[in-house]
DNA sequence: CCATTTACGCTACTACCGTTGCGTAAATAT
DNA sequence: ATATTTACGCAACGGTAGTAGCGTAAATGG
């Protein structure tokens, strides 16, 4: 935090607010795509410019629009790692399939749906700062999760050896990969299914095969 | 196939190759971006209507090139499950790798990387037709492995219970969840320590401790 | 008070995606 | 041959992302 005591006329922090606000209606209401920057900086009552001085791309509003809403997904620690996992990831699920309908099916309109999600991985593919923003958004977003994995493993509950890291890979992966890839449905039940095989482990072998 | 008698004049099918050639070329060269259609169009000496009446959208036109170029990833099944799926996964994450470096890094050019992957993705979000080509994109590429863990449990390698649609996820949903959203590197080694989490099951509880 | 610095609003502009209208070319049907 | 049908090429257009130039507003420094 360097002094605020900068030379010329300040930003206007309202502009940002109005800019924000304004976005958050239009990405609701449209969806990504339908949502003109144009529009945006006349509902907030701003010069297009003026947005632009702030973020350089749609894609930046996105992001930062996305950092804003995006909420906290809680994290229980009840000692059952199992249960707990289970609890997390739905809502995750749950959320994610909100972000996934976000600016369709609210009205009844056509299909051409967004993905808010998926825009944002394309964003951040598109533009090295705003991956790095994302990049960071997940970091946070995940630190409790993985801690609650890193206290499992302390107390025995997961084999000595486990890596959280890779382990929530394998969570979270699975669910981001149906929601993106192959569009195939994240239900509690499936979160079940998956926490269960996931803390199993399917390589249970009897008799090792193999030289 | 229905009898290939129709009425005008009929379309010119160098028309598709020409086209789809030159977007290959401009894909590679200069990434998702930076890829204007009026240039393939120009590029392949042929009428931008021309280009958009056989693919309705930019996104539609990377779907069909990406589904062209898509190399198959080999599958072998020398009994040893845990070899097979880290030999197999190891292909997949180089062939993500190399889909990712798409336009960029070939020249030494700017940053602006395009991720073709993310695009594919975001490209499948925004248009249903587009992700139903992109699903059973994946569905074809991903039969093979799937019928290799169908095997291995059969054999006794996994465990009787196991869905192999599930344990697919883990694995694959690892790797693009690094590729598309935490940006983590996913080579060999990780393949490796992956495969071998998952096949483990980090839920053996040796001696559960609990409160 | 006045110069400087930075932000704002406005207009105009470029580049690209995707569409439309129209004249022409290549096929089939009678 | 002629009519019909469908594709092609061309040119113009509308909409949106992002940029540039310029005059004006609001702050600080002397």
């Amino acid at each position: 935090m360097t002094a605020p005591v900068r030379r010329g006329r300040p930003r206007s922090e309202n502009a940002d607010v109005r800019i924000l606000e304004a976005a958050h209606e239009l990405l609701v209401e449209r969806g990504y795509d339908r949502f003109a920057i144009d529009e945006v900086a006349a509902r907030a009552a701003v010069a297009k410019t003026t947005l632009y001085r702030r973020w350089p791309t749609k894609d930046h509003l996105l992001v930062a629009l996305v950092a804003k809403i995006q909420d906290e997904v809680s994290v229980a620690d009840t000692g059952d790692i199992r249960r707990d996992l289970s609890v997390y990831l739905t809502a995750v699920a749950t959320g994610l399939d909100r972000m996934r309908r976000v600016g369709r099916d609210l009205t009844g309109e056509e299909d051409r749906s967004a993905g808010v999600v998926a825009e944002l991985v394309a964003a951040a593919a598109r533009h090295p700062d705003v991956g790095d923003v994302v990049r960071n958004l997940f970091a946070r977003r995940n630190a409790l999760p993985l801690a609650l994995l890193d206290r499992a493993r302390e107390r025995g509950a997961l084999a000595p050896g486990t890596s959280s890291e890779v382990l929530f890979d394998q969570l979270a992966g699975a669910l981001y990969y149906r929601l993106l890839v192959t569009g195939a449905p994240i239900g509690a039940d499936y979160v079940e299914e998956l926490v269960g095989q996931v803390l199993a482990g399917p390589g249970a072998t009897p008799h090792p095969e193999g030289t």
